[in-house]
DNA sequence: AATCTATATAGATATATATCGATATAAGGA
DNA sequence: TCCTTATATCGATATATATCTATATAGATT
């Protein structure tokens, strides 16, 4: 339950996995146009990637041999309204 | 720049961290008796409350021998907004 | 002053994480 | 078929993280 929650954050809580995600949401598709915009090697971008992909943050397709990487919008949406959930118990905190 | 907003996800990366903030936006506020509700030991707890402090997430207030801790709804806004201005960037691309 | 309660710190440890260089694989083009 | 490009995997490693037990400190109560 927290469990999952907290994982999404996980993967948002690194500097570089952070604009990899912005890059994605810019516009940028591919790995290998990623690269030239990160201060991190080939291998490591591939270890970032495949931990956005197996959270379910990023999906993948293949495109001949190339992959293309694209952020999942909706897991977004419920990591924002988790938050606007926090705040509410806030407010019901307040009724007591 | 990438650090700060990474910072606050990390923060919210652990369960059991992710717990102490729901129970705290809940009307908890002393470790005192968080610690009865959460499956780690009195250090533990002070290790996690120390994070929040420093993150900024939470801001503490001695009352006699107990501390008091309150959660920062201005951080949680931050990171909902944070979150909002990526799916804007997402619709910046779409007009490229 | 002695004791109780709440919290913090010290020291140890096991696991997770981010990173690299070297190499393998997969797909396309010459 | 050989080469190039894109990506993944392997093996190593340094650092970070979450956790514990034991102990110290700070404040309140008796």
């Amino acid at each position: 339950m927290y469990d999952k929650i907290a994982d999404y954050f996980k993967v948002l809580s690194d500097p570089n996995r952070l604009k990899i995600v912005e890059l994605l949401l810019k516009g940028e598709t591919c790995g290998c146009t990623l690269i030239d915009k990160l201060p991190i090697t080939q291998p490591t971008l591939s270890y970032h990637l495949s931990l956005l992909a197996n959270s379910g943050l990023a999906k993948t397709k293949r495109d001949g041999n190339k992959i293309e990487h694209f952020i999942n919008r909706e897991k977004l949406d419920e990591m924002i309204n988790y938050l606007q959930d926090l705040k509410t118990m806030e407010a019901e905190a307040c009724n007591l």
